[in-house]
DNA sequence: CTTGAAGCTATAGTTGCTAGAGACATTAGC
DNA sequence: GCTAATGTCTCTAGCAACTATAGCTTCAAG
């Protein structure tokens, strides 16, 4: 039993669009059309879709997804592969959550010095224009992405 | 004395190239030029562009630092408006922290199911393929943002 | 005075979608 | 069977927040 786009969008909790998308950059296969050239998908197009979107849930870009799949495609090849693209996600994983974790100590400093006056004694505004405020502990480091 | 782009750009720790796109969107004056069209820059351009990559860093949006500026340049008005955005942006940083967290478990459950196997019972491909694997608790919401 | 670095404008590319226009297909109600 | 309301099609453009390229001009050092 076949799928439209719509169903199967709502199935994988996907956007329409998104899956068009995918489509257009080989993350899917070309699926059937029907006899008004409408994409027809089955159950194997959903579980593939499904893992994707569990990809892009769990942060793994794109590409990664691409080379994960490529795994999944023929599975005998030795987990290395999938394994270490997986522990480069954790450690990348690990480094947001510090970073946003430092982040946070921040901004609450920021509020609690606040704490309801006027701007003209704001910490909010003050903070935010003198990066030397920053407890040294928590530095933030120079162009490191915060996501 | 006066600071060509480049020099700002060191100051500030901040790409050249940002500091004309920030310029662009109307985040930064257009500033002073020399006889030969180039950007002169003062003390007080430094100050501000200081102020925005700080709460870049943060994570602020650029659009809550246009807010930021803003009343930073009429210091007369209450602080509450200051106050609600960094509590907004406090606000998403929890999220986010939430979320990278169930995700770093969901990782290092993979990672300690795998351990060294082949693909053929690698669970990797296999969790990733199975959102009803996740652990209910931590169960990652629709289409909330990773970032 | 020359040469190489730094600056200028303008445009296009990045990532991962999302939104719109205008035309065709399908389905539900009557 | 017919009509109206969705759903789907392609194509293009837009979003954040920059980054990179091309081809030119200007400036500072030797």
């Amino acid at each position: 039993m076949m799928l439209t786009i719509g169903k199967l969008a709502g199935a994988a909790r996907v956007k329409v669009p998104t899956i068009r998308y995918y489509e257009q950059i080989g993350l899917l296969p070309q699926p059937e059309r029907s006899a008004g050239n409408q994409r027809l998908y089955d159950r194997a197009m959903l579980d593939r879709l499904a893992f994707i979107r569990h990809a892009r849930d769990l942060g793994f870009p794109i590409e990664a997804i691409r080379d994960l799949l490529s795994l999944s495609d023929g599975p005998d090849q030795p987990c290395a592969a999938a394994d270490s693209i997986a522990k480069i996600q954790l450690a990348d994983v690990e480094a947001r959550i510090a970073r946003l974790v430092a982040l946070k100590a921040e901004l609450e400093r920021m509020l609690a010095q606040c704490a309801g006056g006027c701007i003209a004694d704001c910490r909010v505004i003050e903070v935010l224009g003198d990066h030397s405020l920053c407890t040294g502990e928590h530095r933030l480091q120079d162009a490191a992405p915060v996501m």
